[in-house]
DNA sequence: CGGCATCCCCTCGGATACTG
DNA sequence: CAGTATCCGAGGGGATGCCG
Protein backbone atom coordinates (compact mmCIF):
# COMPACT_ATOMS: atom_id res chain seq x y z
CA UNK A 1 0.00 0.00 0.00
CA UNK A 2 3.13 2.20 -0.09
CA UNK A 3 3.05 2.23 -3.74
CA UNK A 4 -0.15 3.80 -3.37
CA UNK A 5 0.89 6.53 -0.79
CA UNK A 6 3.74 7.54 -3.36
CA UNK A 7 1.80 8.24 -6.12
CA UNK A 8 -1.00 9.43 -4.81
CA UNK A 9 0.79 12.22 -2.96
CA UNK A 10 3.13 12.72 -5.07
CA UNK A 11 0.45 13.71 -7.30
CA UNK A 12 -0.66 16.13 -4.53
CA UNK A 13 3.05 17.92 -4.85
CA UNK A 14 2.95 17.90 -8.57
CA UNK A 15 -0.30 19.66 -8.30
CA UNK A 16 1.33 22.37 -6.55
CA UNK A 17 4.71 22.68 -8.38
CA UNK A 18 4.95 20.88 -11.43
CA UNK A 19 3.76 23.32 -13.37
CA UNK A 20 5.78 25.38 -15.96
CA UNK A 21 7.61 27.92 -13.45
CA UNK A 22 6.98 26.97 -9.74
CA UNK A 23 10.37 25.46 -9.88
CA UNK A 24 12.30 28.10 -11.87
CA UNK A 25 11.21 30.49 -9.12
CA UNK A 26 11.88 28.56 -5.86
CA UNK A 27 15.51 27.71 -7.41
CA UNK A 28 15.59 31.37 -8.15
CA UNK A 29 14.43 32.13 -4.47
CA UNK A 30 16.75 30.02 -2.98
CA UNK A 31 19.22 31.85 -3.98
CA UNK A 32 18.54 34.87 -1.64
CA UNK A 33 15.36 37.40 -1.36
CA UNK A 34 14.36 38.78 -4.61
CA UNK A 35 12.56 41.43 -6.14
CA UNK A 36 9.79 40.96 -9.07
CA UNK A 37 11.85 42.16 -11.34
CA UNK A 38 14.96 40.88 -10.60
CA UNK A 39 12.50 37.39 -10.74
CA UNK A 40 11.37 38.15 -14.04
CA UNK A 41 15.02 39.13 -15.47
CA UNK A 42 16.36 36.05 -13.81
CA UNK A 43 13.81 33.87 -15.12
CA UNK A 44 14.26 33.41 -18.84
CA UNK A 45 10.95 33.47 -21.02
CA UNK A 46 8.77 34.19 -18.30
CA UNK A 47 5.86 36.56 -18.69
CA UNK A 48 4.96 39.19 -16.26
CA UNK A 49 1.16 37.61 -15.78
CA UNK A 50 3.07 33.83 -15.09
CA UNK A 51 5.31 35.33 -12.54
CA UNK A 52 2.15 36.85 -10.68
CA UNK A 53 0.25 34.01 -11.25
CA UNK A 54 3.30 31.39 -10.05
CA UNK A 55 4.26 33.53 -7.20
CA UNK A 56 0.27 33.85 -5.88
CA UNK A 57 0.23 30.30 -5.55
CA UNK A 58 3.93 29.77 -3.97
CA UNK A 59 2.42 32.20 -1.59
CA UNK A 60 -1.15 30.78 -1.19
CA UNK A 61 0.74 27.67 -0.26
CA UNK A 62 2.94 28.95 2.56
CA UNK A 63 5.74 28.20 0.51
CA UNK A 64 7.11 31.99 -0.43
CA UNK A 65 6.64 35.16 1.76
CA UNK A 66 5.57 38.79 0.18
CA UNK A 67 6.89 42.02 2.03
CA UNK A 68 5.14 44.73 0.55
CA UNK A 69 7.14 48.19 1.49
CA UNK A 70 5.12 51.10 1.08
CA UNK A 71 7.32 53.32 -0.42
CA UNK A 72 7.21 54.84 -4.09
CA UNK A 73 8.28 53.54 -6.53
CA UNK A 74 6.74 50.08 -4.99
CA UNK A 75 8.93 47.59 -3.89
CA UNK A 76 7.82 44.32 -2.74
CA UNK A 77 10.01 41.28 -1.99
CA UNK A 78 9.80 37.70 -1.66
CA UNK A 79 11.61 35.03 -0.24
CA UNK A 80 11.51 31.18 0.53
CA UNK A 81 9.61 30.53 3.65
CA UNK A 82 11.21 27.82 5.87
CA UNK A 83 8.78 25.46 4.16
CA UNK A 84 9.86 26.50 1.06
CA UNK A 85 13.76 26.39 2.00
CA UNK A 86 12.88 22.61 2.79
CA UNK A 87 11.02 21.82 -0.41
CA UNK A 88 14.60 23.43 -2.82
CA UNK A 89 16.06 20.53 -0.74
CA UNK A 90 13.79 17.66 -1.41
CA UNK A 91 13.64 18.93 -5.17
CA UNK A 92 17.93 19.10 -4.95
CA UNK A 93 17.58 15.41 -4.89
CA UNK A 94 15.45 15.39 -8.22
CA UNK A 95 17.82 17.61 -10.15
CA UNK A 96 20.86 15.21 -8.67
CA UNK A 97 18.77 12.25 -10.20
CA UNK A 98 18.48 14.33 -13.30
CA UNK A 99 21.92 15.24 -13.58
CA UNK A 100 22.77 11.56 -13.66
CA UNK A 101 20.27 10.25 -15.81
CA UNK A 102 18.61 12.44 -18.58
CA UNK A 103 21.58 11.82 -20.52
CA UNK A 104 19.96 7.96 -20.30
CA UNK A 105 16.54 9.12 -20.99
CA UNK A 106 18.20 11.34 -24.12
CA UNK A 107 19.62 7.96 -25.62
CA UNK A 108 16.77 5.62 -24.98
CA UNK A 109 14.38 8.60 -26.72
CA UNK A 110 16.72 8.83 -30.00
CA UNK A 111 17.03 4.52 -29.92
CA UNK A 112 13.15 4.36 -30.09
CA UNK A 113 12.45 6.57 -32.59
CA UNK A 114 14.70 5.19 -34.44
CA UNK A 115 12.87 2.17 -33.91
CA UNK A 116 10.16 3.71 -34.87
CA UNK A 117 11.38 4.93 -38.24
CA UNK A 118 12.42 1.41 -39.25
CA UNK A 119 8.69 0.32 -38.30
CA UNK A 120 7.41 2.61 -40.84
CA UNK A 121 9.95 3.21 -43.57
CA UNK A 122 10.50 -0.59 -43.12
CA UNK A 123 8.10 -2.25 -44.76
CA UNK A 124 6.63 0.36 -46.95
CA UNK A 125 3.55 -1.53 -48.34
CA UNK A 126 1.68 1.12 -48.87
CA UNK B 1 24.67 29.55 -11.06
CA UNK B 2 23.52 26.16 -9.53
CA UNK B 3 20.39 27.59 -8.86
CA UNK B 4 20.15 27.94 -12.64
CA UNK B 5 20.88 24.13 -13.13
CA UNK B 6 18.60 23.58 -10.25
CA UNK B 7 15.35 25.77 -12.30
CA UNK B 8 16.74 24.05 -15.72
CA UNK B 9 17.16 20.60 -14.62
CA UNK B 10 14.26 20.15 -13.16
CA UNK B 11 12.44 21.53 -15.60
CA UNK B 12 13.36 18.56 -18.18
CA UNK B 13 12.09 15.75 -15.67
CA UNK B 14 9.24 17.41 -15.06
CA UNK B 15 8.05 17.82 -18.49
CA UNK B 16 8.95 14.00 -18.68
CA UNK B 17 7.18 12.18 -15.72
CA UNK B 18 5.33 15.68 -14.61
CA UNK B 19 2.32 14.62 -16.34
CA UNK B 20 -0.82 14.02 -14.48
CA UNK B 21 0.23 9.94 -14.64
CA UNK B 22 3.46 8.92 -14.71
CA UNK B 23 4.52 8.91 -11.74
CA UNK B 24 1.80 6.96 -10.66
CA UNK B 25 2.10 4.67 -12.95
CA UNK B 26 5.92 4.13 -11.82
CA UNK B 27 4.60 4.06 -8.60
CA UNK B 28 2.72 0.58 -9.72
CA UNK B 29 5.12 -0.38 -11.50
CA UNK B 30 7.29 -0.58 -8.44
CA UNK B 31 5.85 -3.29 -6.56
CA UNK B 32 6.15 -5.64 -9.61
CA UNK B 33 5.40 -5.95 -13.19
CA UNK B 34 1.93 -5.82 -14.36
CA UNK B 35 -0.21 -5.99 -16.97
CA UNK B 36 -1.73 -3.60 -18.45
CA UNK B 37 -5.44 -4.40 -17.00
CA UNK B 38 -4.14 -4.77 -14.06
CA UNK B 39 -2.48 -0.96 -14.03
CA UNK B 40 -5.66 0.21 -15.41
CA UNK B 41 -7.39 -1.38 -12.35
CA UNK B 42 -4.94 -0.48 -9.37
CA UNK B 43 -4.63 3.19 -11.08
CA UNK B 44 -7.61 4.84 -9.50
CA UNK B 45 -9.25 7.59 -12.72
CA UNK B 46 -6.87 6.59 -15.54
CA UNK B 47 -8.84 5.98 -18.79
CA UNK B 48 -7.50 3.65 -20.73
CA UNK B 49 -6.54 6.22 -23.55
CA UNK B 50 -4.13 8.40 -21.35
CA UNK B 51 -2.55 4.99 -19.59
CA UNK B 52 -1.56 3.76 -23.05
CA UNK B 53 -0.48 7.26 -24.06
CA UNK B 54 1.42 7.53 -20.58
CA UNK B 55 3.23 3.82 -20.97
CA UNK B 56 4.35 4.57 -24.53
CA UNK B 57 5.87 7.99 -23.23
CA UNK B 58 7.69 6.26 -20.47
CA UNK B 59 8.62 2.98 -23.11
CA UNK B 60 10.68 5.49 -25.45
CA UNK B 61 12.32 7.55 -22.02
CA UNK B 62 13.82 4.00 -21.19
CA UNK B 63 11.44 4.04 -17.86
CA UNK B 64 9.43 1.27 -18.54
CA UNK B 65 10.08 -1.96 -20.44
CA UNK B 66 7.39 -3.74 -22.81
CA UNK B 67 6.76 -7.24 -23.06
CA UNK B 68 4.36 -8.84 -25.86
CA UNK B 69 3.44 -12.84 -25.62
CA UNK B 70 1.83 -13.44 -28.82
CA UNK B 71 -0.79 -15.54 -27.39
CA UNK B 72 -4.54 -15.26 -27.50
CA UNK B 73 -5.98 -13.79 -25.73
CA UNK B 74 -3.18 -10.92 -25.93
CA UNK B 75 -0.61 -10.77 -22.97
CA UNK B 76 1.45 -7.53 -22.56
CA UNK B 77 3.15 -7.01 -19.40
CA UNK B 78 5.10 -4.00 -18.28
CA UNK B 79 7.83 -3.17 -15.82
CA UNK B 80 10.37 -0.71 -14.49
CA UNK B 81 13.78 -0.96 -15.97
CA UNK B 82 17.00 -0.29 -13.84
CA UNK B 83 16.54 3.32 -15.24
CA UNK B 84 13.26 3.51 -13.80
CA UNK B 85 13.88 1.97 -10.21
CA UNK B 86 16.55 4.78 -9.69
CA UNK B 87 14.13 6.89 -10.31
CA UNK B 88 11.50 5.88 -8.01
CA UNK B 89 13.64 6.19 -5.67
CA UNK B 90 14.48 9.51 -6.36
CA UNK B 91 10.63 10.01 -6.16
CA UNK B 92 10.49 8.66 -3.00
CA UNK B 93 12.72 11.43 -1.33
CA UNK B 94 10.24 14.06 -2.92
CA UNK B 95 6.75 11.80 -1.41
CA UNK B 96 8.82 11.86 2.06
CA UNK B 97 8.85 15.52 1.73
CA UNK B 98 5.20 15.44 1.32
CA UNK B 99 4.01 12.81 3.84
CA UNK B 100 6.28 15.74 6.24
CA UNK B 101 5.40 18.58 4.80
CA UNK B 102 1.38 18.51 3.09
CA UNK B 103 -0.42 19.02 5.66
CA UNK B 104 1.73 22.38 6.13
CA UNK B 105 0.45 23.18 3.03
CA UNK B 106 -2.79 22.78 3.37
CA UNK B 107 -2.76 24.94 6.20
CA UNK B 108 -1.39 27.99 4.98
CA UNK B 109 -3.46 27.43 2.31
CA UNK B 110 -6.77 27.69 4.31
CA UNK B 111 -5.22 30.59 6.13
CA UNK B 112 -4.69 32.38 3.02
CA UNK B 113 -8.00 32.20 1.79
CA UNK B 114 -9.27 33.34 4.99
CA UNK B 115 -7.76 36.26 4.41
CA UNK B 116 -8.66 37.15 1.43
CA UNK B 117 -12.22 36.15 2.36
CA UNK B 118 -11.80 39.09 4.99
CA UNK B 119 -10.50 41.47 2.14
CA UNK B 120 -14.12 40.31 0.37
CA UNK B 121 -16.43 40.86 2.79
CA UNK B 122 -14.91 43.60 5.08
CA UNK B 123 -14.53 46.40 3.13
CA UNK B 124 -17.79 45.65 0.95
CA UNK B 125 -17.97 48.76 -0.91
CA UNK B 126 -19.32 47.54 -4.06
C1' DC C 1 -7.11 -8.19 -23.88
C1' DG C 2 -4.84 -4.33 -25.25
C1' DG C 3 -4.86 -1.23 -27.84
C1' DC C 4 -5.55 3.11 -31.69
C1' DA C 5 -8.57 6.90 -33.78
C1' DT C 6 -11.73 10.57 -33.24
C1' DC C 7 -14.22 14.22 -31.08
C1' DC C 8 -14.34 17.78 -27.89
C1' DC C 9 -13.91 20.44 -23.72
C1' DC C 10 -11.25 22.99 -20.66
C1' DT C 11 -7.16 24.61 -18.57
C1' DC C 12 -2.55 26.58 -19.06
C1' DG C 13 -0.06 30.04 -20.44
C1' DG C 14 1.55 33.78 -23.94
C1' DA C 15 0.66 38.62 -25.83
C1' DT C 16 -1.04 42.86 -25.10
C1' DA C 17 -3.00 46.89 -22.89
C1' DC C 18 -4.16 49.51 -18.82
C1' DT C 19 -3.38 51.17 -13.59
C1' DG C 20 -1.76 52.91 -8.72
C1' DC D 1 7.83 49.16 -10.25
C1' DA D 2 4.51 45.83 -9.69
C1' DG D 3 0.96 44.48 -10.78
C1' DT D 4 -4.46 43.52 -12.97
C1' DA D 5 -7.67 42.56 -16.94
C1' DT D 6 -8.74 40.57 -21.29
C1' DC D 7 -8.26 37.92 -25.26
C1' DC D 8 -6.77 33.93 -27.53
C1' DG D 9 -4.35 29.63 -29.36
C1' DA D 10 -2.19 25.17 -28.17
C1' DG D 11 -2.52 20.97 -26.16
C1' DG D 12 -3.64 17.86 -22.19
C1' DG D 13 -6.78 14.67 -21.24
C1' DG D 14 -11.74 12.49 -20.88
C1' DA D 15 -15.52 9.79 -23.49
C1' DT D 16 -16.60 6.91 -26.91
C1' DG D 17 -16.24 3.61 -30.67
C1' DC D 18 -13.74 0.33 -33.62
C1' DC D 19 -9.98 -3.42 -34.33
C1' DG D 20 -6.54 -7.61 -34.17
Amino acid sequence: MEHTALGCRAREILDRIGDKWSLQVIAVLGERTKRFTELKREIDGISQRMLTVTLRGLERDGIVVRTVYPVVPPRVEYSLTPLGATLMDAAGTFVAWAEDHLAQIDAARADYDARQMDVQGDGAHR
